[in-house]
DNA sequence: ATAGCGAGCGTTATATTGTAACGCAATAAC
DNA sequence: GTTATTGCGTTACAATATAACGCTCGCTAT
């Protein structure tokens, strides 16, 4: 049971899920100056928060951050992220398969994953035309 | 047969190979103040280059380069990072196996694969004990 | 009830990371 | 030798992120 979200992570989330690709802390702030946010650190602290609930995802080579729109999310092992250098669009997808050698590299190096990034960038299929 | 590289990215090379560690690239740029290195555009401009000819990775969930360890990373299809966040240490490992299960992917998604970007950000077998 | 705790808020200021743009010098290509 | 390309040094700035302060609210253990 998760508990309701605050004023600022409802803003924060509802221009996350509206946008049709990722957004920059910045651009969210901007987006939300009519709504009362007024600063950088009111916009982190929202995403902070969804990031550890897991409501939205960060694309580290982007710098932005993207609504989940994988509602059983949290039930695959990682997440991976293709995004399109020609149309800015982000797929996700479930790496049920590459989870599995992931492991078997740690468990061979015994490293404890705390948190897994993949991302694809490339040019995807409508694009590629 | 690469060419030979410039003073300035030799001077960046150089601290990164002999760090045992990733580096930010302000951090080069004050190691290398005293070598004539004095403002921002000269670090960025050899990393850039040595990103492109391989010498060098970027860890982008950390905005941090560190030297390539692996004599033949470029012949191993993707290159994947592991990070641990008690000590800082960063193994790289070759994604052999890890690379089908994506080249699946892309191939059923039709997405042209430029980059990829893997990283683990968890805890080392020394660190845990 | 109430005192304390934790989470979040609003704010100011600052730290960190990365680029644009200029003119010049060295090098490589023809 | 002229011409393209690449890199250099510099100034200025843009974009991303965090520190720190004091305040409010809701919870909960005494």
């Amino acid at each position: 049971m998760g508990k309701a979200l605050t004023k600022n992570q409802t803003l924060v989330l509802d221009t996350l899920s509206k946008a049709d690709g990722p957004l920059s802390a910045y651009s969210i702030l901007d987006d939300l100056r009519d709504e009362g946010m007024q600063a950088p650190p009111q916009v982190y602290r929202a995403l902070e928060k969804l990031l550890k609930t897991g409501l939205i995802h960060r694309l580290e080579s982007l710098n932005a951050y993207i609504a989940c729109r994988d509602p059983d999310c949290v039930s695959h092992p990682v997440t991976g992220f293709a995004i399109c250098e020609t149309c800015g669009d982000v797929s996700e997808f479930a790496g049920e398969k590459i989870s599995k050698q992931l492991k078997d590299w740690e468990d061979d190096n015994g490293f404890l994953v705390e948190k897994t990034t993949i991302e694809l960038r490339g040019i995807c299929r409508p694009c590629k035309g």
